[in-house]
RNA sequence: GCCGGGAUGGCGGAAUUGGUAGACGCAAUAGACUCAAAAUCUAUCGAUCGCAAGGUCAUGAGGGUUCGAGUCCCUCUUCCGGCACCA
């Protein structure tokens, strides 16, 4: 054998279509769920494949969790790392019709382009579990588990769901007067006997307010040139700021829709909970749980003088309730319409309220905070706790969706409050901090403190006892509200659910999945607000649900797929799901946390309450990746000519390149520009790497330094990997590389272990490298090398000398030395004499193997 | 406004978690090779004083704790992200 491999030029094009061939043939990423591995699951969040296909913004968290993926399966793990296509949703249907091609076309070929992108980077994804949404097969399984949610109820005694007809027979027995269950704000009490009187359709709508899945009307953008309802991507503002349509931009009004919901509320609490054991980056987190946005605070009555009805507030302050100086209604609320007749100033009640109206969401929250309102003349609140009479308004600063819509305004303590207050001339009555609950202990003078600030009562004792004391209810609440679960588009998984002639509805059965999207001549809006499907006879005919799903249904149980792709009974079969359990690395966007993180975490767990999957959770790692930006810190968009397409670059430099520069450009969840002058580096890298072959030699030891560092670079390469800091790691392999430059020879061994290590970030030069050493076994199945422990550490150490913990020299010393001899050779050193000269050490602070620092100046 | 994360050379960024600030890379400068250029190699590369040895100042600003602070504490400035009249 040869000793000295005679290198060549390095043929970043050779090479990666060489191997990437090679390992397609040999199947070497497929994964089973056999033998006595343990397992890693690690996934990417797959892409939308749009039209404009890969940039080269997208690989950098493929990339890094390919380099994961490697350095599992090295370290003797069984992983799975898939990748697949999300391909329903909007931006599909708006492509298409822009381009004049049907999307499931449109969506073909950009997968067969995103296919072709990705190979070329060499990411190691079984593709033989590849999943596409929008495929039948798959999107039977969408619409199997909407049915589930459809048919379940969420029971709040076990915190479960649990099948609808549990509920039912409930309903039979004792009505709903003991049952505590997720259900929409309108549900009533009813008994057994009533509901044994009951209707199908009466039925019908009480069931609809506790089922997981649920028929409601929303509030959509509706442009009515268009004929169409509108996103909020879709929509801008024009010059006179006023909401428009992107396209074209014509007027966009608010419409009231039919519209499916999920009641992902049911979970909030388990949402927020499950957070505690994940390994996420906090931040992530807390933009989760202010979204859910939790508070517990107390449903407190105030009646109304002389009349019949009551005004049920939200605070969470009931502590302050004797501060209160009067009451506020939102606009929208019921209430309001109710009390108008009795209303002296009626008229300009009604003014204020059709101003509101006309005002759009973002005016009524930017209106530069100024506060606006009207008086309920003739109406008095009865203060509960102290039985006094306060004046009602009407403010929009009140907000009908939250709360009750109703909020007992304490001015003392409230901002908002405060600021109505000193607009209206309202009093402003101070709670006075107090022990127990007395009438006087509450009731301060009318000065202002702080607003907000009142410590000593804000607690749930106190809270507890006043609420109490009038007779109100501590409840918790949430700003997170249900999800519409309905588009009025085509391009989505149909709605499996029949509307019947006589207005019931049946679940379509399951044997009849998947309801297949038909094949329509046009998928434009009709016009009408509904979706394009109600413009096909046959479906409409049948009283199929024109709705379809929205883009993040498929997308929320995908992960699941993956672990048995081909399975026609089960969305995941009982084996596949047990052998993986979850995701073990999850690597995507942080703009994601309150869309797809949260509405995945929620299918996973309602699948989990009916014993269908063995986690609760479904991604135990998360890790949030910065997105590239173009060269000039905008975002990468052909509007602004500042994309890089990956192609280019794998054509120019070599794939291997790119990922080592994508891992060493920066720490990972950082927002960074790209450079392709600093790609350079990491391309001059590989290449004096690819020469240092010419160094090595069969029977040779290489010296300390270079042992040293080749067991520390093993150790460190390992370690920054799973803690996804690429960069570093790439950096410390540039500094082993300089240093086997500066030998004269090279062990084989120390070279194949540098190679070994490298092969994640760069497996194609690698392999090569490895393949010319006449390895017979590919490198991919390499297991990842063991550093020798005993040879990470010098037998010398280098001191840093300080003199009042200033820096003044370094001596070395052997390592592990103890103070007493540190001591010693330092004060042999010229440089620490002459700092210390005649002065006496007060003090001396010793670090093994670091440092000594000698304390002269008296304090 | 509240919550979260940042601010380190000309640039991207390191820093053993309190112990030599600026690793590694880019750019730049000089030199070698070349007829020349590119590529490659070698050296320099925070500011400042000094012939040098070496010193002083430097991690957004200002205070503090400590033998010692980029790292911990307080105040402020500023940038990015999330939520936003949430009662």
């Amino acid at each position: 054998m040869k000793s000295k491999t005679k290198s060549t030029e390095y043929n970043h094009q050779k090479i990666e279509k060489k191997w990437q061939k090679i390992w397609k043939l040999m199947r070497v990423y497929k994964t089973s769920e056999k033998g006595k591995k343990p397992k890693c699951y690690v996934l990417d969040m797959f892409p939308y494949p749009s039209g404009t296909g890969l940039h080269v913004g997208h690989p950098r968290g493929y990339i890094a969790s390919d380099v994961y993926a490697r350095l599992k399966r090295m370290k003797g793990f069984n992983v799975l790392h898939p990748m697949g296509y999300d391909a329903f949703g909007l931006p599909a249907e708006q492509y298409a019709i822009a381009h004049k091609i049907h999307p499931r076309k449109a969506v073909e070929e950009n997968i067969k382009t995103y296919r072709k992108q990705l190979d070329l980077i060499g990411f190691s994804y079984d593709w033989s579990r590849s999943v596409n949404t929008s495929d039948p097969g798959y999107y039977k399984w969408t619409q199997w588990i909407f049915l589930k949610l459809y048919s379940s109820w969420y029971n709040k005694i076990i915190e479960k769901a649990e099948p609808i007809e549990n509920l039912i027979k409930i309903f039979e027995k004792e009505g709903n007067e003991n049952i505590n269950a997720a259900c929409s704000s309108d549900a009533r009490k009813f008994t057994a006997e009533e509901w044994k009187i009951a209707g199908n359709l009466d039925r019908q709508n009480i069931l609809m307010q506790y089922r997981l899945a649920y028929q409601g009307f929303s509030e959509v953008n509706w442009c009515p040139q268009m004929g169409t309802v509108l996103a909020n991507d879709e929509i801008t503002t024009d010059a006179n700021g006023k909401q428009v349509s992107e396209r074209g931009g014509y007027p966009v009004e608010k419409k009231t829709l039919r519209q499916w919901f999920l009641r992902i509320t049911a979970y909030a609490d388990r949402l927020i909970e499950g957070l505690d054991d994940l390994i996420w980056s906090p931040h992530i987190k807390e933009i989760q749980k202010n979204w859910i946005g939790k508070s517990i605070g107390s449903d407190i009555e105030f009646s109304i003088k002389g009349r019949q009805e009551k005004i049920k507030v939200f605070t969470t302050r009931a502590d302050t309730l004797f501060g209160v100086t009067y009451v506020v209604l939102a606009p929208e609320c019921d209430l309001v319409k109710k009390l108008l007749p009795a209303v002296s100033n009626r008229k300009e009640v009604e003014k204020y309220i059709a101003d509101v109206k006309s005002k759009t969401d973002e005016d009524r929250m930017s209106a530069n905070k100024d506060k606006t309102g009207v008086i309920l003349e003739g109406i008095k609140a009865i203060n509960p706790a102290n039985l006094e009479e306060v004046p009602v308004f009407v403010a929009d600063y009140v907000l009908a969706n939250y709360g009750t819509g109703m909020v007992m305004a304490v001015p003392a303590h409230d901002e908002r409050d405060y600021a109505f207050a000193k607009k209206y001339n309202i009093p402003i009555k101070e709670v006075i901090s107090g022990g127990d609950i007395s009438k006087e202990a509450y009731i301060g003078e009318g000065k202002l403190v702080n607003s907000g600030k009142f410590d000593g009562m804000n607690n749930l004792e106190a809270i507890r006892k006043i609420t109490a004391f009038v007779f109100g209810k501590v409840v918790t609440r949430y700003k997170m509200r249900d999800a519409v679960f309905a588009r009025q588009r085509y391009w989505g998984e149909p709605i499996p659910l029949i509307h019947n002639a006589d207005g019931t509805i049946t679940p379509v059965s399951e044997k009849n999945l998947p309801l297949k999207l038909p094949n329509v001549s046009s998928y434009e809006p009709i016009g009408t607000g509904e979706s394009p499907l109600a413009g096909v006879k046959e479906w409409v005919e049948k009283g199929y649900e024109t709705n379809t799903m929205p883009g993040w249904a498929g997308s929320s149980w995908y992960f699941l797929r993956y672990m048995d792709p081909h399975n026609k009974t089960k969305f995941v079969g009982e084996k596949a799901d047990k052998y993986w359990k979850q995701v073990d690395m999850y690597v995507g966007g942080a703009e994601h946390a309150t869309g797809h993180l949260l509405y995945s975490r929620f299918w996973n767990k309602f699948l989990f309450d009916y014993g269908l999957i063995v986690e609760d959770e479904p991604f135990k790692t998360y890790k949030n990746l910065g997105m590239i930006l173009g060269s000039d810190s905008r975002k990468m968009s052909k509007r602004w000519g500042n994309v890089i397409n990956p192609d280019d670059v794998v054509k120019n430099v070599g794939a291997d390149t790119l990922r080592i520069y994508e891992s060493f450009m920066g720490p990972f969840d950082q927002e960074i520009s790209w450079s392709t002058d600093s790609m350079i580096g990491s391309r001059r890298f590989l290449e004096r790497v690819w020469k240092l072959q010419e160094k090595v030699v069969n029977k040779y030891s290489d010296n300390e330094e270079v042992i040293l560092l080749l067991n520390q670079t093993i150790k460190k390469v390992g370690e920054d990997i799973e803690s996804f800091s690429a960069n570093t790691a790439v950096s410390s392999m540039m500094i082993l590389s300089n240093l086997l430059e500066q030998q004269e020879k090279i062990s084989r061994k120390t070279y194949l272990d540098f190679i070994k290590i490298l092969s994640p970030f760069a497996p194609h030069i690698c392999e090569e490298i490895w393949f010319r050493f006449r390895n017979r076994k590919l490198l991919v199945l390499e297991k990842w090398p063991k550093y020798d422990t005993a040879k990470l550490y010098s037998s010398k150490a280098k001191i840093v000398v300080q003199i009042n913990g200033k820096f003044r020299t370094t001596i070395e010393v052997p390592a592990d030395s103890l103070q007493d001899a540190v001591e010693e050779e330092a004060l042999k050193n010229e440089q620490v004499v002459k700092w210390i000269l005649v002065q006496k050490i007060n003090k001396i602070i010793f670090i093994k193997n670091r440092i000594i620092n000698f304390v002269i100046a008296s304090q």
